[in-house]
DNA sequence: CTTTTTCAATACGCTGGCGTATGGTCTAAT
DNA sequence: ATTAGACCATACGCCAGCGTATTGAAAAAG
């Protein structure tokens, strides 16, 4: 489906999965209101004609990628949380996967200011229940009942919600690594019994 | 300064704090890019002809808007602070406070969102710190260190971030006002030593 | 009661994005 | 080699917001 080009400017023929690929970096790049038809167009080196003839119109792009950004991201996190056995060693690397797959956090966090869509908002609902789910599932394994560790799943979720809109955006007043990797020990010391 | 007028809609002359309280209004239920100056001019019942009087532009309008919020929002946050005199129950207060006070959460909430705006992202990270410092030193009177305060200051003032951004938007899902209490209570007995 | 000053209306041009319509070109299959 | 379908260009019209320029009215100052 994908063709064969060089750069970004002398490609052949776009699919439809083409421009769920450009939205994704376009998302990444300007958040939600980036993944505008003619921007894209231009960036793919076509003509919004082009893309009228994939998607009947944006809004249409916007869930397609979503879709797909939707599953593969709950797919990951799945694994990272599966890919552990030991139940508390199995919390931390969670914890700890915050400073990793930094581009994954990117969209994330544009997603999460453009919640006010609706197209937007369903899908992070469904993805924000999705994660605290497994959370709380791994609080109940470390011993918490089914109450506190709701509780616990949540803060935890909402404290990484917090982290990324305030660190992907303030790049200069950023921890540096070594900083970073301390306080997330201290959120895994608070957090996890 | 503030003329007399009985509704929104038939006022007599403008002041530019008129303005500034329009915005404010628009930030809170349409975001940063709600705080357009012709959609403004109509709620006020005047064109945008007013506006320019006033003001050079649009962004000279948020930045007035957002100086003042600013003021008024650290001052309030810092009376809430020293308002209590145990440490402990001073520090409670202060999570409570995030039940409290609904106004002024959600335009905190639509300024994080908009913060990849330098006009918004300057406040913000100002605002930040300001909160972060008091918090930090709420901990150390808990008998924190410094190090360690500052960490937990850090992570109790992005469990709040990221609980805006999400409670706000996602009115459906919300919790009952009992529930919430209830988890906020939690987090009080998880962060606060 | 003039004269300034302050505030507002009208009308204009510009930009950037959306969406449509129509025709053209390349490719793959017959 | 022809044809049908997939992909793209061009050229529209529309809308919403920004900002400017000019004129007008209403207060306030003199």
């Amino acid at each position: 489906m994908a063709k064969v080009y060089s750069k970004q400017q002398d490609k052949i023929r776009l699919s439809a999965v083409d421009w769920q690929d450009a939205a994704l970096e376009a998302l990444a790049e300007r958040g939600v209101q980036g993944v505008a038809v003619e921007p894209l167009a231009r960036k793919l080196g076509v003509t919004k004609g082009s893309f009228y003839w994939h998607y009947p119109n944006r809004d249409a792009l916007l869930v397609a990628t979503l879709e797909r950004w939707e599953n593969q991201e709950c797919r990951a996190f799945e694994e990272d949380f599966f890919g552990v056995e030991h139940p508390r060693e199995r919390m931390c690397e969670m914890f700890r996967r915050t400073q990793r797959e930094v581009q994954s956090h990117v969209i994330f966090c544009a997603l999460f200011k453009a919640v006010d869509l609706p197209v937007v908002g369903v899908v992070m609902q469904r993805v924000s229940e999705h994660r605290t789910d497994l959370l709380s599932r791994g609080f109940r394994d470390l011993g918490l009942d089914t109450d506190e560790a709701l509780k616990r799943a949540r803060l935890a979720y909402l404290s990484y919600v917090g982290f990324l809109q305030y660190y992907q955006s303030f790049k200069a007043a950023r921890m540096v690594p070594a900083e970073l990797a301390d306080y997330i020990e201290h959120v895994i010391q608070t957090l996890i019994p």
